[in-house]
DNA sequence: ATGAAAGCGCTAACAA
DNA sequence: TTGTTAGCGCTTTCAT
């Protein structure tokens, strides 16, 4: 037996669909005695609402959808399970959308769904095109970057920020602490991409330490394990006096402590390394990674708000829409250096 | 302006809406010059169909459920991944639903959007109920049970199974070819659980050596990193002349090789692990885990196709109803043995 | 307090 | 070849 409709819990209490769809939603005043007619028929017969159905009346959309290069990076995952907890209870469903870091595939993402089976799109560093973006938001779909590297220059798109800049300065000050001074930088993007900030950060924490940053060894390479192997690899052979790495991402750090594992090299003993994001396999690494754990749950939660903020204010249910240009921007908690076994006082020459 | 409708590409190409439909489709026969104007209608408005309201019309609904215990847990992005790729240009798409290994939170799933915002839904090891299951699928949701550990023995609902058992014979083979004898077991669940068809497998390769796999220590512990982490410092401690560890899957093997190098024993020179699966993680450890690689990629696809089919037969369009019993259990090809760095001769005692 | 009716955006017979 | 008419399951005025 199909699922019964609304219609059929109507009949089956003898009344009429509205007044079952008044109990369901405790609009309009029900009669006492009706009211628990109806909750027996819709128990009996076993009913659940049709979600696209309902969405359809209301015009609203039953889901909301998330922006990932792939599912398979394991910062996506964290992130995609914060996103689906505070989604939780809201009636709305969360639906992963794998761009493969292809601008392609996110447009063709948000052609199809955005704005009809999804409400709402929350993006990740997928590569999308702004153009696409802001064609989406004109559509009537809201969009929420979730990571934005840098607080104080907004993209022009309502977004949570992460202060970057403060990341990279707090790893690499935690290097300095410890007597580092020859320190490599491996930033897992262009040097004008998404890690710029972070490497900002390095360079700032150096000139206040009176070191020349910008004379670090540096390596602009992807933002993969692989990446950061193949980065510390390199740097290493060139520069086998390195003490320090200093490294944009969690995952090219530990990449970059297998090629120092590979190189025979000690960490920390000989070599320092430390990371950015703090995600769970920082800790499970051996050594386990010492980073800078950058909130990103709190950043998932303020995403869905926000994006929801703006629904409300966009929707068919908004009396005005007011230009939200103002508070669509969040700003999370600052990072904070996470000390592990990675790192180490520098070995004195 | 929002998405314009299929009712006002009509009006602008000066047609019914059934025939915007019919060439949106390809159904019913069109003329030329006509699906021309309306082809170009759809361009100048820059419509898009409406997915629920489609879905809706044709009886369908626009996505496909998977249940995971947590996307967060490192097997499943990857599996979800590989959905997600088989769902791509089928027009539906993936709603991700972290039960948290808790039966009522899947219950609670199942029962919001099974059989109406998801049209089928996919089952890994996220702990639901079978009952739950079974009334799903009787509501008209086809539901799949994704890495079924034993293909001899089906569970009563449509799955792909991966013989499981074979894995673990395969691992345990490949430690005893290596001369160890003295190798402790982890588990990664009750000994009844999920991981039984492992476990036995380890047995019966032992038994084939003439050893006494059932004198084997052996620890029974959740199949985290943690759990394996855990289980291997208890199992090592009392047991300091094991050299070798079997494990059932991949991350209680790396929670082992962890413990392992906390204890200060070298893998693989004084201790060998081994796991199954092969997810990414395994060749990204140092040293890299040796596994028995499973085909997750493929048993997805071959997830998605069965229950795509449970559907045709099921649907509002199938003709009959068959009895789908029959055909209803894929099983992938074999696991395989992936040697890397994790494993090697046993010490000489 | 309840019912009747229209409509959300689309599809699918069936007519013309 | 194209248009007409229902209808998918639900919500929501507006009457009663």
């Amino acid at each position: 037996m199909p699922t019964p409709t609304l219609a059929e819990v109507a009949r089956h209490a003898g009344v009429t669909p509205a007044t079952v769809s008044n109990v369901l939603r405790g609009r309009g005043r029900v009669g006492e005695a009706t009211r628990e007619r109806v909750l027996a028929a819709i128990a009996a017969l076993g009913y659940r609402p049709h979600l696209p159905a309902r969405a359809l009346a209301e015009g609203r959309a039953p889901t909301m959808a998330l922006m990932v290069p792939s599912i398979a990076n394991p910062f996506y995952p964290e992130f995609a399970l914060a996103v689906e907890n505070a989604l939780r209870n809201t009636g709305q469903f969360l639906i992963i959308c794998n761009t493969d870091g292809d601008p392609v595939t996110g447009r063709a993402y948000l052609e199809q769904i955005a704005g009809t089976l999804s409400e709402g799109v929350l993006v990740t560093n997928a590569n999308l095109d702004f153009d696409d973006l802001r064609r989406t938001e004109s559509r009537g779909a809201p969009v929420v970057l979730c990571m934005w590297e840098r607080p104080l220059e907004p993209p022009g798109l309502p977004c949570v920020a992460v202060d970057f800049r403060l990341a990279g300065e707090l790893a690499a000050r935690h290097l300095i602490e410890l007597g580092h001074w020859r320190v490599g930088a491996i930033v897992g993007s262009k040097a004008t991409g998404i890690h710029a900030a972070r490497y900002e950060g390095f360079l700032d924490a150096m000139r206040a330490a009176g070191l020349d940053g910008a004379a670090a060894p540096t390596i602009f390479t992807p933002d993969t394990t692989q990446g950061g192997y193949a980065a510390a690899r390199e740097l290493l052979g060139r520069h086998p006096d390195l003490t320090a790495l200093f490294t944009t991402n969690d995952l090219p750090a530990l990449g970059a402590m297998q090629a120092a594992a590979d190189l025979g090299f000690d960490v920390p003993r000989q070599l320092s390394v430390v990371g950015i994001t703090d995600i769970q396999l920082a800790s499970e690494s051996r050594p386990a990674l010492s980073t800078v754990a950058v909130p990103t749950a709190e950043a998932a939660g303020l995403a869905v708000k926000l994006l929801r903020e703006l629904i409300a204010q966009t929707g068919r249910a908004a009396k005005e829409r007011k230009a939200p240009r103002e508070a669509t921007v969040c700003v999370t908690s600052a990072p904070r250096l996470v000390v592990r076994a990675s790192t180490a006082r520098a070995p004195t020459a």
